[in-house]
DNA sequence: TTAGGGTTAG
């Protein structure tokens, strides 16, 4: 329905009768009569901060910042009437396009008027301070206004719960249940939110309980907020029966269950969710292709997230940032460092992310020359880096053994006015420490500027270990055992430290401390795609339906590559065994299992794709490279660490890991 | 006047 505004006493000058009549429609979606404006333009032009000529534009309030100023100057000289439903409409606008400054000025304005104790505009006011990220101010409309409503209590606590504020959303919750309030279908959704935010499934359940008392359990908004706030606590079943409650299920309700395992690193479920998803007539979104990569990339799953890119190409979804990012970093964790990079070169519109989504690519490739390039492209082309930019630099350089490039862009940190964390730390210790300059690395922290933790320590007990250094071993090992008791990490390395300078008590004794203080040890196990189907392994394995073969098989190789002069070195076993019994406890550890597994089943020449959970142990290492070359195949395995690409006899570590 | 979902590092 259109209104006409009667503009009085407008201008004879015919840009700024245009200008309010292009106002009129654009901000109020009516119609609008001039009869003339005898107000000086100059005041107008004061009140704009620009040229009138601006104002004669089509898109006039997309481009012109001070539209609403505008609509001030008009009431302020009588040439308009203003009512409650003005300042809200204008107010409305401000929040839309998140524009705080004239807000204020509205607010200002309004509380001059003699609407300023209505309740409906002051909600708005509440709103627009939350959406432009004042909650400072959200909360002073709120605690002086007359008289409030559910609203008014429901765009705080709204505000609070999108401005990660959750604990304060959840306290004004409890209060408005105090003083009377019940709580709609937006409330809930917004302290369904904080909960999952603070992933505290006890206040989850409980918010549950209201929902379902209210009756707002069906309603889609609340139930795919329940979905998702039980998904962020890990409460993936109780997320599963409200989803399936759902009789009116939309994309956000599906986008919730996917993504809830995805995090969890449940990366086959949520591929299965994601076909019923399509099985089911929904259309994936920029959300859920997102999720779904971000699965394949955790289980390393290279097959499968190529299924879903195709499904995406056919969807006709644009490439961007959003997805784009999500889906290059899939195929550099699953190995297809190619894959990645056309990602990047294809994407629509490369933001920060995209860059340091590369570079961390290259960085866990172990592709440090490219790493420097794309670094030096990013500062000639791209946006400002970052300080994840600069942690993936310097992890590539670490990774690739570059240490005049990494303290060279440590240094560079302070030309961009980027603060070093602690994760920058680590990284130089670790950098410092592989190669060899155990001493400088001490220095180092010693002359940190923040207080090292127990990360930084153990990045130099792990460059003890790789240099023998007892004494220092020693010393960086009671640092992380101060900081960081719980950790089996240091313990391991501490103990192998000793044994491996033939000091086998001390290596008892930290074995000793390490059972007696409940330190438990993550048991290791690799994983291996053949023809889409992941299949696990664990050290000595007995349990496989193919022992046998394996068996066979990789004592079949084992044989081959002692021809060729493989050498085990059992120092990485533990120290109390003997050598023969060392040896096998090597022969089967799980990526050997998961090796042999591949050769046995997989098209002679393809490539190997292993996956581990912890660090590949040196003789693995060793033993796989020769494995390379007896087979003629590529073995790329991927640890906590990074990527080995094993080809030839040779490792793309450059045995620098 | 008030509501939902995603990504890079360690």
């Amino acid at each position: 329905m259109t209104k006409a505004i009667h503009v009085k006493n407008c201008a004879t000058n015919p840009s700024i009768s245009n200008s309010i009549i292009s106002i009129a429609r654009q901000f109020f979606s009516t119609t609008c009569a001039v009869s003339g404006l005898e107000s000086e333009p100059e005041g107008v032009r004061k009140l704009f901060g620009s040229p009138i000529g601006v104002l004669q534009d089509k898109d006039l309030l997309k481009k012109a910042p001070n539209g609403e100023l505008l609509v001030l100057y008009l009431i302020d000289n009588g040439a308009m009437d203003a009512d409650a439903s003005l300042y809200n409409q204008l107010l409305k606008k401000c929040t839309e396009w998140k524009r705080l400054k004239e807000g204020r000025v509205v607010h200002e304005h309004f509380l001059r008027s003699r609407f300023s104790h209505y309740t409906v505009p002051n909600n708005t006011l509440i709103n627009m301070y939350a959406k432009c990220e004042s909650m400072g101010d959200a909360r002073k409309v709120f605690d002086e206004m007359p008289e409030r409503d559910m609203v008014s209590w429901t765009a705080l606590i709204t505000g609070y719960s999108q401005n990660e504020d959750a604990k304060e959303g959840l306290v004004l919750f409890t209060e408005m249940l105090r003083f009377g309030f019940m709580p709609n279908q937006f409330t809930f959704g917004s302290v369904l939110k904080a909960a999952g935010a603070l992933e505290s499934g006890g206040t989850g359940r409980q918010l549950h309980g209201g929902c379902v008392k209210c009756g707002y359990e069906e309603n889609v908004y609340v139930g795919s907020a329940l979905v998702d706030m039980y998904a962020r606590c890990g409460l993936m079943d109780e997320g599963k029966i409200v989803f399936d409650k759902l009789s009116c299920k939309n994309e956000v309700s599906w986008n919730g269950l996917i993504a809830g395992h995805a995090r969890k690193g449940e990366g086959e479920i949520a591929l299965k969710l994601f076909c019923e998803m399509k099985r089911g007539g929904f259309q994936p979104t920029h959300f859920t292709f997102s999720s779904v990569y971000a699965a394949c990339a955790n289980i390393g799953a290279l097959e499968p997230g190529k299924w879903v890119h195709v499904h995406m190409i056919k969807s006709g979804l644009e490439l961007i940032a959003f997805i784009g990012n999500t889906l290059l970093d899939m195929y550099a964790k699953s190995g297809s460092i190619d894959d990645a990079r056309k990602v990047f070169d294809r994407l629509v519109k490369k933001d920060v992310v995209s860059w340091n989504s590369m570079l961390t690519a290259y960085a866990q490739h172990g592709l440090g020359k490219e790493t420097v390039e794309c670094f030096e492209e990013m500062r000639r082309i791209g946006p400002e880096p970052n300080e994840v930019t600069f942690l993936c630099a310097l992890t590539a350089c670490s990774h690739a053994g570059l240490l005049d490039n990494g303290m060279h862009y440590f240094e560079l940190m302070k030309k961009f006015k980027i603060e070093p964390n602690i994760s920058h730390y680590v990284t130089i210790v670790d950098l410092l420490g592989r190669s060899g300059q155990l001493d400088r690395a001490e220095k180092f922290i010693n002359e940190m500027l923040i207080e090292p933790n127990a990360a930084v320590w153990k990045a130099l007990l792990g460059a003890c270990r790789m240099h023998k250094n007892l004494e220092l071993g020693v010393y960086a090992a009671e640092r992380v055992f101060e900081l960081d008791p719980h950790d089996s990490g240091p313990h391991i390395l501490l103990s192998n430290i000793y044994a491996s300078a033939g000091r086998r008590s001390d290596a008892a004794r930290v074995r000793k401390m390490m059972n007696q203080s409940g330190v438990k040890k993550e048991p290791a196990c690799s994983w291996v795609e053949i023809e889409n189907a992941v299949h696990m392994f664990v050290a000595n394995d007995d349990a496989h339906p193919q022992r046998e073969e394996i068996r066979n098989m990789w004592e079949k190789i084992t044989d081959k590559i002692k021809e060729i002069g493989y050498v085990p070195d059992t120092s990485h076993v533990l120290w109390f065994m003997d050598q023969q019994e060392r040896e096998e406890r090597l022969q089967y550890h799980s990526e050997r299992l998961a090796l042999a597994f591949a050769l046995l089943n997989s098209p002679p020449g393809s490539p190997i794709r292993i996956k581990k959970n912890i660090r590949v142990c040196g003789d693995c290492h060793t033993a796989f490279k020769f494995v390379s070359k007896v087979v003629d195949r590529e073995i790329i395995l991927r640890d906590t660490n990074r990527f080995h690409h094993f080809r030839n006899g040779s490792c793309s570590c450059g045995d620098y890991w």
